[in-house]
DNA sequence: AAAGTTTGCAACCGCGTCTTC
DNA sequence: CGAAGACGCGGTTGCAAACTT
């Protein structure tokens, strides 16, 4: 059986969305929340599609999204996290809350994989006979995500614990369902239809109990984002941002940083008062899985993932065979 | 300067999962 | 408990801008 189209596709726009469709569509959730997106075109008259009212407030007009200008650590992260949690772009996206979980496939796609695999092909021919990928792919994806989990809820459980700075537990999601802000947008072509949907929101900031303190975050975080309005920023501090053809020392240092078993989420928390655990503890919700081993056999796991960095090819497939019997039940 | 090519990104599509009744 | 609807995610596409020849 067929599931009917989410919308009538007669009548429906596609394609780039207006700035007037965009005003238009944050007026209404300004006033009623994110949610209930079926509901959206008819109420609003917007000739779209409920999900593309979704993804253009999602990926777009939502306030508090850094858009480009990928910093270095943002970078790390991503490479980090999709190596241990694949393709699944909404989990790392909620470990970088400013950014969507497509403009991190994007940034991907476009940036990143070329970059490793172009480090990957100059590293291949120095350690082609140790561990590459075939290796890191016979883990499995799962695996990876396994671990992770397993690691980030650890570590999410001894945020929750020490909790020593509770300003750090503050989300930019106001506690409504939606944010209580909007930053200036960068510069790009469509920046000042975005501004001035901002100015259309600042009511609606004033609303908000966190309003004026995360206003004048994100404008400060924005202000050193988008001075440039270019996309060159966005690689600034990255190893091979200016020399597309050669492998360089700094080149090496960013892989192997990448592999550093101290590269772990504490490292990631470190970055930004604002980043924290909110969403990855969603992220655990999600799986709505028990964690797998959370006795003796995460000890293990834990090991493994602690240790892939410097030494695990010796027990790589031991370990694999372990936590494979210890938690394959749960699958 | 024009044509061709490449790149980056916004948006769409289809499927899986969750929620509601 | 199952069906239907709604939502969310990841892959892919299309187009405009940037770059190269």
């Amino acid at each position: 059986m067929g599931r009917p189209p989410c919308c009538d596709k007669i009548g429906v726009k596609k394609g780039p969305w207006t700035p007037e469709e965009d005003i238009i569509l944050v007026s209404y959730i300004q006033e009623h929340g994110p949610g209930n997106w079926r509901s959206v075109p008819t109420n609003t008259g917007l000739l779209r599609c409920s999900k593309s009212c979704r993804l253009r407030w999602t990926n777009y007009l939502r306030p508090g999204i850094k858009r480009g200008n990928f910093t270095d650590h943002e970078e790390k992260m991503i490479i980090h996290l999709q190596a241990l949690l694949g393709n699944r772009w909404a989990a790392i996206a909620s470990y970088l809350p400013q950014r969507t979980d497509n403009d991190i496939k994007n940034y991907w796609n476009t940036h990143l994989k070329k970059k490793l695999k172009k480090l990957q092909t100059g590293l291949d021919g120095n350690i082609r006979d140790g561990f590459s990928g075939s290796q890191q792919i016979s883990k499995g994806q799962w695996e990876r995500r396994l671990q992770t989990d397993i690691h980030m809820a650890r570590q999410a459980l001894c945020e929750a614990l020490s909790l020593e700075n509770p300003d750090n537990l503050t989300d930019l999601k106001p506690s409504n369902g939606y944010y209580s802000y909007m930053r200036p947008t960068q510069t790009s072509t469509y920046a000042s239809s975005t501004e001035n949907i901002s100015r259309l929101l600042q009511g609606w900031m004033k609303n908000s109990p966190k309003s004026s303190k995360t206003t004048s975050e994100i404008t400060s975080q924005n202000s050193s984002n988008n001075l440039n309005g270019t996309d060159s920023a966005s690689s600034q501090g990255t190893p091979s941002a200016t020399n597309n053809d050669s492998i360089s020392a700094d080149d090496l240092e960013f892989l192997f940083n990448l592999e550093s078993p101290t590269c772990d989420v504490s490292q990631f928390m470190s970055l930004d008062d604002t980043v924290k655990f909110p969403q990855e503890i969603s992220l655990f919700q999600d799986e709505s899985k028990p964690f797998p081993g959370s006795d003796a056999p995460l000890s293990l796991l834990e090991k493994w993932l602690l240790d892939e960095g410097s030494s695990a090819q010796g027990h790589e497939e031991d370990l694999i065979e372990t936590s494979l019997g210890d938690t394959g039940e749960l699958f």
